[in-house]
DNA sequence: CCTTAAGTACGAAGATTTTCGTTGACAATT
DNA sequence: AATTGTCAACGAAAATCTTCGTACTTAAGG
């Protein structure tokens, strides 16, 4: 059941932290992405498999099968996942305005001059009118929300 | 078994969504959010009634017992819920970093003017030192009852 | 070969979340 | 008073998510 591209569905807690894992040293084989998880928190191993071969079917990961030891990436970027869980947050909490959320999130924390420097920026762009912005290479227009379905965040 | 304060859990997916019924009419019966979610999508009154018995019971409500039919309200305010899942989210997805995560939000979303206007005077702020700011009030741009019939994204 | 180590697949138990039917209490209407 | 309607409480089924044991397969050494 692998799942058409553009229809992942949102990761559960656990596959998150699997993909946090991913983002960070992928390609991966379970030894590895087990050996790192077990350095925040143990865990199984075949609870790990287990969570990568679901994830597989979900298609929120890839993997390549030509060596026994099958080795996995995360079939879509951090920073896309970045966009589409704030999106669907945005709509869940904040009546849809991601400036609203951006601004929460803001106020929340003391940035860096760098960041502060980025955010500047941004708006520098957005006030002239640019549609585009360079932080993300593509994100797609994606509609369509499964009304029922799991998820937290 | 209610919850001692300040140890409110994250909600789950339909806590949340009952919760942001919740700000939009409270104080409300079971009856009013039940009728109010009935106009998002279907679900069950006694669906509802369990639900936010669960919520009393884990602290993210509480409610007026005095009549007959029981009055409810949120334990948290909108503001703080956004906070609090914002930081966990940046925590989760954002290596921790809510400017990172607000960065991301900024860029997705064309902003109004009155927003980009905030998010400037915020910048000001942070810039000047005075980095410490619980959850500032602009109420204005908050009001935006969407129509939620079904637009989702 | 035979044994051991490392791997995947599978199933299923546990835990949590979501949903609703049923019951009994009480109120409102006739 | 009897019937009908509304409500909270409860239990439990259903769905989903998490975890791991067991079985089977393949590679590596001796």
């Amino acid at each position: 059941m692998t799942n058409p591209p553009n229809t992942l569905p949102r990761p559960t807690e656990s596959e998150l932290e699997l993909l946090r894992i991913l983002w960070d040293i992928q390609p991966a084989t379970v030894r590895a992405i087990f050996d790192a998880l077990n350095q925040e928190r143990p865990s199984g191993y075949t609870t790990v498999l287990k969570l990568l071969q679901i994830m597989t079917a979900k298609g929120l990961v890839v993997r390549d099968e030509a060596n026994r030891a099958h080795v996995y990436r995360s079939a879509i970027s951090q920073d896309a996942m970045q966009s589409k869980i704030l999106k669907d947050l945005s709509v869940r909490l904040f009546s849809g305005s991601a400036a609203q959320l951006a601004l929460h999130a803001l106020a929340m924390e003391p940035a860096s001059d760098t960041e502060l420097d980025e955010i500047r920026a941004l708006l520098k762009k957005k006030a002239t009118g640019a549609v585009f912005n360079g932080t993300n290479a593509s994100a797609e227009t994606q509609q369509r929300t499964r009304a029922k379905g799991r998820g937290e965040l």
